[in-house]
DNA sequence: TTAGAGTCAATATC
DNA sequence: GATATTGACTCTAA
């Protein structure tokens, strides 16, 4: 562009020339002169700009080349030592068709000689596991060796999805059935027991493993694994399972990819959906820097450089959890797993093979990753990428920031058993729950901000959901995985200097938002209800929804009558559900819910401190009841004045300290309790129950 | 299908 | 306005 009106400028002097050159002047030339010496001045300096511009260009583009040809001869080596490995393997089946021989052979061995079987075929059993034991050595347990991983991960080729492997699933399932020396050596229970424990151990849900891995529902995966059928009792059908299970437990590469899709799914530390200006990742980013303030003092001037910046981009809920442990494992002294020499590049490049996308290899993992990335990550947000599971894993190892420190420290000693850190390290960790949440419930009364601001920014949870949390904390032993990161939360945030200081920024930010919110009318409970169609509202964030149900609000006798059916069958039958639900004129789902409530509820108040415990025996029978429970004040009944409630709760609070369970009201479980407390079914202002589903 | 855990949102209470 | 309570919901396991 620059060019092009240099280039008319020019040509303007020159049509400038033709007109004076009539009678041209000597000033006329000098003028036309100076121009000249200008433009080319100005068109030489602008050569010059082009020229270090192309220079630049040339360099960036250069060295871009070379980082790709870089990766590009990592990725070939990758392959390359891929297909030696699957080269070196080949004879897979020959050597299976021998160990077969030879197992055969011992068996006729065995015969002739029971007590003295041939060494070499035992030396086949690579551990003690009767299940695996009975396999071809390429089926064995990892152990923690690369030689064998490699192995493991190498044959386990079969793939439910996959056409393109010599040794499917399929094939092995019959070569397996189809023997007859398998069948009486099976172990099915201790399988499923194996399963269970693994499931459990890596919190791998029977939905995602059924789903990625047995290709059945979740009640098949709980029915086969809680009732294993034996081996002689199954079909070809029913032991396909078996052997995936089989299969499965054999190859840890599987196991950890199947765990980081688990927690991918579930969205570990991140289950909230903010508002639409605070996404998710902004979430997982203030609470790393949260965590980075702690463990970093200052920071290394590498970590500046390209990669460390893509990677920080790409900071994922498995990033999060991981700092979030190793913090607050370091803060309460947590004895760390044994030391393990598992190099941390051990687990790059175990976790890299997840990423490759070049591996050609239709092996089980890479199944379950493709599965994942058709099924799961193509209509996800751009910020869950289908490369997350295992950019995940590479950021482990790649983040300069968690190079640092401590962090390192604890990642190398991950043991090589727990391949993904969150599960086994929430087990090894121990939180005082009842302390946090003093100490959050007097930090945040001292610096007066509010459960919602708190919940909102350092929870992601609501304002009642933080009053529950502080008032009714569970111990750590009850708490499920999704229950201790809150308070692994609560407690990275205890130890933030800053926490404070940022709440209190945060508090000014969301002040103004409401504000300005108020000012757009946007905010008002006026304005949620607005009408679409009749049918519907907008919330706050501009999202309509179709209506919403009015809540059902019980009366104190309905409340009463409940709580009466509780004494005596805290698991009502549907039919007593059914006839509660007529004689109260409430919904059976209104019923079914107040009892679940109920029960979580007393077990909640039993989990609490004894402070907060107070039960006492109900009226109207002998069995404790928490009084928050019973909360007659709420609304007074007919004839009731307020006063009167008050005084039955106060009839109610004979202390009883100490933990009741359930299942001690269970216990008193005798006859049909049902005595007709009130049969007068109030309707309750504000409540709408027409509207609830049949 | 049922039950438990966790959570939300409406509402009550302070 | 902040906090507590509670009916209802989702997800997971059995």
């Amino acid at each position: 562009m620059e060019i092009q009106s240099n280039q008319e400028r020019i040509h303007k002097h020159m049509d400038l020339c033709v007109f004076t050159a009539a009678s041209p002047t000597s000033a006329d030339l000098e003028t036309m002169v100076a121009m000249r010496d200008r433009d080319i001045h100005r068109l030489e300096q602008e050569v010059r700009r082009l020229q270090r511009l192309l220079q630049e260009v040339q360099e960036r583009t250069a060295n871009h080349v070379a980082l790709l040809q870089q990766q590009l001869a990592n990725k070939s080596q990758h392959i390359e030592r891929l297909q030696a490995k699957l080269q070196s393997q080949q004879d897979y089946e020959k050597i299976k068709t021998e160990l077969r021989t030879l197992r055969a052979l011992m068996q006729t061995t065995d015969v002739i000689s029971v007590f003295s079987p041939p060494s070499d075929v035992r030396s086949v059993s690579v551990d003690n596991d009767p299940v695996i034991q009975k396999e071809t050595p390429e089926f064995h347990h990892s152990t923690g060796k690369e030689e064998a991983l490699n192995e493991s991960s190498s044959v386990i080729s079969g793939s439910p999805a996959s056409s393109s492997s010599s040794l499917s699933v399929q094939s092995f399932i019959k070569e397996e059935t189809d023997s007859g020396e398998d069948e009486q050596e099976f172990d099915t229970a201790r399988l499923a027991q194996q399963v269970k424990e693994a499931l459990q151990q890596l919190n791998i849900g029977q939905r995602v493993f059924g789903h990625y891995v047995l290709g059945l529902s979740q009640g098949t995966v709980s029915d086969i694994l809680a009732r294993p059928k034996p081996w002689s009792k199954l079909t070809s059908r029913g032991r396909e399972p078996f052997l995936r299970m089989k299969h499965f437990l054999s190859d840890e590469h599987s196991i950890r990819t199947l765990s980081a899709i688990q927690e991918r799914l579930r969205g570990v530390f991140v289950p909230w959906v903010g508002p639409p200006d605070r996404s998710s990742d902004d979430v997982i980013r203030n609470i790393l820097d949260q965590s980075r303030l702690e463990m970093l003092d200052d920071d290394d001037d590498d970590d500046d450089d390209e990669g460390s910046r893509c990677q920080r981009g790409g900071d994922t809920s498995d990033d999060v959890i991981r700092n979030i442990l190793q913090q607050a494992k370091h803060e309460t002294q947590t004895q760390t797993p044994a030391m393990n020499d598992a190099p941390v590049r051990q687990e790059e490049e175990d976790y890299g093979t997840l990423e490759s996308g070049v591996q050609s290899l239709a092996d089980f993992v890479q199944n379950i990753i493709q599965k994942v990335k058709s099924e799961i990550y193509e209509d996800t947000e751009p910020s869950v990428s289908p490369s997350s599971v295992s950019r995940s894993f590479q950021t482990l190892a790649a983040d300069p920031d968690q190079r640092a420190q401590g962090f390192k420290m604890e990642t190398r000693q991950r043991p090589r058993s727990c391949p993904i850190s969150s599960s086994c390290e929430l087990q090894s960790l121990h939180l005082d729950t009842f302390s946090i949440t003093q100490r959050v419930k007097e930090t945040l009364t001292a610096n007066n901000i509010g459960q919602r601001v708190f919940g909102e920014e350092v929870l992601g949870l609501t304002q009642s959901s933080v009053s529950e949390l502080l008032s009714h904390p569970k111990p750590w032993t009850k708490l499920s995985l999704k229950g201790k990161e809150n308070f692994i939360r609560m407690h990275l945030w205890l130890q933030d200097p800053q926490n404070i200081q940022k709440l209190n920024a945060m508090k000014k930010m969301d002040h103004r938002a409401r504000l300005k919110r108020a000012l757009m009318g946007s905010d008002c409970a006026s304005q949620r209800w607005l009408d679409v169609g009749g049918q519907g509202f907008c919330d706050r964030w501009g999202r309509c929804e179709a209506m919403k149900r009015p809540r059902v609000i019980l009366s104190a006798q309905e409340r009463d009558a409940l709580i009466a059916v509780y004494q005596t069958e805290p698991y009502p039958s549907q039919h007593t559900i059914e006839r509660l639900a007529a004689q109260l004129g409430l919904h059976t789902s209104t019923v079914s819910n107040w009892f679940y409530n109920y029960r979580s509820r007393i077990r909640r108040d039993g989990f609490s401190e004894p402070v907060q415990t107070r039960t006492f025996q109900n009226s109207t029978g002998s069995s404790p009841v928490s009084s928050s429970l019973v909360r007659v004040k709420q609304e007074p009944s007919d004839g009731e004045t307020e006063e009167d409630a008050d005084l039955q709760r106060e009839e109610h609070s004979h202390v009883s300290v100490g933990v009741q369970s359930v299942s001690r009201v269970k216990r008193e479980k005798d006859e049909d309790p049902w005595t007709s407390p009130d049969q007068q079914c109030r309707k309750t202002s504000g409540t709408s129950r027409d509207l609830l589903p049949a």
